[in-house]
DNA sequence: CGTATCCGATACATTCGCGCATCGAACGAG
DNA sequence: CTCGTTCGATGCGCGAATGTATCGGATACG
C-alpha cells in the first residue's frame, strides 16, 4: 500500500493531492497511453514533485488501477441513473438513447478504458476486477430489460434477458472500437442505436 | 526507411533476419504488450544484437507497424478463403462457423491487434491504415453477404449488405473484448455465432 | 506546536542510438 | 567445381538520455 500505516489522523490535504494526481493522470494517460507515460509527467501535469507521488502511490500501475476504478464507478452510476430515470415499464428506444449518450460521451475515457482492457488481458487479477465490473453493468441492464418483456418481445435467439444484456455490452464494445478509429461520435450514436435495435427487437416487427 | 538504398544486391539473409525479428517480436509483444517491450528484448528473443535491429528497422514503432501489416494480411487471406470455400450461394450458419474458426484462433494475435488499435486511436495516420484494412474486410463480407439475400433475408433494420457487414465486424470486436478477459475461446465461438445469427437473420424466422 | 505531507536532490538502473571493426554470403575467375 | 575477393550486413560497446526509487529537510496543516 502507498499509505504507510499513518495512524488514523490526517487527511484533508492528502485527499486533495491524491485527487489532483488522479485527475492529471487521466489527461496524460488519455493523451499518450499508459505505456508511454512516466511518473514524472503525471507529477508535472498535477503540479507536484515525485515525492508526492510516491507518498500516495507505489507505482504507476497502482495509480492506473485506482484511476480506472474511480472513473468506471462514475460511469456505472450514470448508466444506472439513465436506466432508472423512467417509469417501471421500459421504453427500449428511449432508454437506448439515454444510455448511449452517457456511454459515448467522452473519448478520453474510451482511450483509458481500452488501455485498461489491454492491461487486464495480460493480468488475470486485473481481468477479474474488470469482469466483475462488467458483470455488474450487465446485471443492471438485464434487470431493466426484463421489465420490457411484455412491451417488446426479445428475439428468441438471444434467450433470456441475461443473454440480451450480454449482447448489449458486446455491441457497445464493438462500437467503441470503431469510434476510437474514426472519431465520429455522432455516427457512433446512430450506429449503436441501430445495432441495439436489431439485437433487442424482433427483426420482423420493424418496418 | 531502415534499408538505406542498398543497390539491389544481396537479400536472402536479410530477408530471413527481418522475418526472424518479426516472428520473435510477435511473441514478445503478445506476452508483454507494446508499451512494455524494449528493442533489446526483441533482439534477444530473435537471437540477434541491436545492430541487426537498427539495420532493418528505424524504431520499435516501425517494426510494430510492419508486424501488424504482415499478420493482418494473413488473417484477411484466411477469412477470404473461408468465405470463398463454398459455392456461389452463401450458407450463413456454415460460413459463420468457418470464419469464426479463423478469427478466434489465436489469442496472441488478438492481444497484438488490440495493442495496435490503442496505438491507432492516438495516431490519425495509423488509424487511417487500420480503417482501410477494416474496410477491405467489410467489403469482402458484404460481397459475400449480398449473395445470400435470396437464401435468408437480412433484417430490415440493418438495411443493405454493407450495413450488415459493419454489424458483423462490430460483433467480432465485441466478442474479442470479452474473450481477452475471460480467455474462454469455446464460449466465444458459440457466443459470436449467436450474435451473428441474431444480427444476420430475421429474428422471427428462428425457432 | 507536533507531525504528516510534500519537495528536491541524489544514486542507481535501464534503454537508446550510433560509430566502427569484423564477418560472411554471393559471385566471377580459373 | 573451388576458391578468393568484395561489399554490405552484423555485433560490440560506449556515451547520452530518460526514468525509478529513496531520503533528509522544509512546510503547512490540524
Amino acid at each position: 500500500m502507498a499509505v504507510r500505516e499513518t495512524n488514523g489522523r490526517v487527511t484533508r490535504r492528502r485527499a486533495r493531492t491524491r485527487a489532483n494526481l488522479l485527475d492529471a493522470a487521466f489527461g496524460v494517460f488519455a493523451a499518450k497511453g499508459f505505456g508511454r507515460v512516466s511518473i514524472e509527467e503525471v507529477c508535472e501535469a498535477a503540479g507536484y514533485s515525485r515525492g508526492a507521488f510516491y507518498s500516495n502511490f507505489d507505482s504507476l500501475d497502482e495509480l492506473f488501477f485506482a484511476l480506472y476504478g474511480q472513473r468506471a464507478g462514475l460511469i456505472a452510476e450514470q448508466v444506472s441513473a439513465a436506466l432508472a430515470s423512467d417509469g417501471p415499464d421500459l421504453d427500449v428506444p428511449a432508454a437506448v438513447e439515454r444510455v448511449t449518450e452517457v456511454l459515448l460521451l467522452d473519448r478520453d475515457w474510451l482511450l483509458v478504458k481500452t488501455d485498461f482492457l489491454v492491461h487486464a488481458a495480460r493480468d488475470p487479477d486485473v481481468a477479474r476486477t474488470l469482469l466483475e465490473h462488467r458483470a455488474r453493468l450487465r446485471r443492471a441492464i438485464a434487470d431493466r430489460l426484463a421489465r420490457a418483456r411484455g412491451h417488446t418481445a426479445l428475439p428468441a435467439v438471444l434467450g433470456d434477458a441475461e443473454h440480451a444484456a450480454h449482447a448489449v455490452v458486446a455491441a457497445y464494445d464493438g462500437v467503441t472500437t470503431q469510434l476510437l478509429l474514426d472519431r465520429d461520435v455522432a455516427h457512433a450514436r446512430i450506429w449503436l442505436g441501430q445495432l441495439l435495435t436489431a439485437l433487442l427487437t424482433d427483426g420482423s416487427t420493424r418496418q
